[in-house]
DNA sequence: CCGCATCCTCTTCGATACTG
DNA sequence: CAGTATCGAAGAGGATGCGG
């Protein structure tokens, strides 16, 4: 492939994150260790398949740590890897640029009679 | 709703350009204005249904301009508004997050000790 | 040249039920 | 408790044809 996009790594980093649910799970990650069950807990719309899902997709993208307590009943702790944690610090400057610019809504549908260029 | 990503605008940010397509238009005009077509040409891919659709979607946003020149053949000018590349620039920190710890291909299959990639 | 409308396909996601 | 399996609905996305 040669898309624009190859060059830079930022799509490469969307792409980890663009889930549906993948920035609430790192969100709540991000205050603390989690269980599976107190995950489905914060976020009470995602459903059983997609966490386990998505965590693991996170997990593949080494994002999030994932321990398993062979204890009974079972237990399972998820948590922000160093990586993961990186993204946090470096999603900061997204945050600032949204909050930043938050209720534009210039209508721009501008027509111009200038003359032929090419 | 009373979702974790709420309090920060991180997921705002996310759902603009989480589109299919969307860095990939972003990449491209961050290097200049483009019409229609030129578009196209740059992301062979994606389909002129798609590019119209996340044009819209962009344009809506803030973060693309949109300039109809009414000639004949029609001639439209897509551009980054200033909110669009401030976006770059706060994506400059994700790219350099991917980099970081990019493809390192730990394989934990891989036994030998051989050096020498050739 | 730009881009909308239609049709059709493929993926995604939610709901439910079942296993260790 | 922590998942997996299956099914059906919903939506995203591609192909094509028409209109300004």
């Amino acid at each position: 492939m040669s898309k624009p996009t190859d060059n830079c790594g930022f799509a490469a980093a969307i792409k980890m994150i663009e889930g549906k649910w993948k920035v609430d799970i790192l969100c709540e990650l991000g205050t603390a260790s989690r269980r599976f069950g107190r995950l489905r807990q914060a976020i009470p719309e995602i459903s059983e398949k997609m966490l386990a899902q998505q965590l693991r997709e996170l997990e593949a993208d080494g994002l999030v740590d994932r321990k398993v307590y062979p204890e009974l009943p079972a237990k399972v702790v998820y948590s922000l890897t160093e990586r993961g944690m990186a993204l946090n610090t470096a999603a900061d400057a997204l945050c600032r640029w949204a909050e930043q610019f938050s209720p534009v809504a210039e209508a721009s549908t501008q027509v111009y009679a200038a003359p032929a260029p090419s």
